[in-house]
DNA sequence: TCCATATTTAACCATATGGTTAAATATGGA
DNA sequence: TCCATATTTAACCATATGGTTAAATATGGA
């Protein structure tokens, strides 16, 4: 799936989307779970997944009656490669990257 | 200066004002400079810097007539730290990330 | 002093965005 | 078959966004 950074940046400019996909971090959810801590209307979150979708930062897949939103693990990638790339890589200070890098090597060891 | 997520995000989902914040990588410039290589009128660029500045991605300082837009360096932080703290941390693989951290120390090293 | 240069502000416009409510659609289950 | 549940679609609305041109502002320099 091509999405322009364009759409990426602005789905992820919006605090009920990114909240959405904190919560999708957690495990697939169905819509109406997803709208539930929300005090907005279900087509409101409708809309908000189908960006998401849109973006590639997520998928849906429809069981039944049931829209289950799922996370895509690559949704982030061409955002992010666009951060680093851009070259001013002290966003992040190497000690706490490092640190993540390290974290990551014991989760992958541990599978 | 506190900008939220939004405004950074926000900021950077457009085309145009990434590739402002590109040419500033290079070196600090005038806004009539910056707005040459685009097609499109003096304000509109204006208004685009002024986002990024509101974002905190770049600063303005006026010297005699002219307004000299520089990168602000650490303006990306809160956005990567948020991808980063996401927990998706293959967004990019480990190797490329290493890669990055030796470039960073051997310019570290060559100041 | 007066013109040129650099930039912003004002007023405007078309389209996008993020929300609403009401209606439509599709599936599940008694 | 018929109602309930899950979700989307349609129509609408207010405000934001990204552009325009014309005018205003401020500084530099002859």
């Amino acid at each position: 799936m091509h999405t322009t950074l364009d759409e990426l940046f602005s789905a992820l400019s919006d605090n009920t989307r990114r909240k959405i996909l904190i919560m999708l971090l957690e495990d697939d959810m169905a819509v109406t779970d997803v709208a539930d801590p929300f005090d907005m209307s279900l087509p409101a979150i409708s809309k908000h997944l189908s960006i998401l979708s849109n973006a590639g930062l997520i998928t849906q897949e429809k069981r039944g009656r049931v829209n289950w939103c799922k996370l895509e693990p690559d949704g982030l990638r061409d955002a992010s490669v666009w951060m680093l790339g851009f070259g001013q890589f002290d966003i992040v200070d190497i000690e706490s990257l490092e640190k993540l890098i390290e974290t990551h090597i014991d989760l992958t060891q541990a599978n």
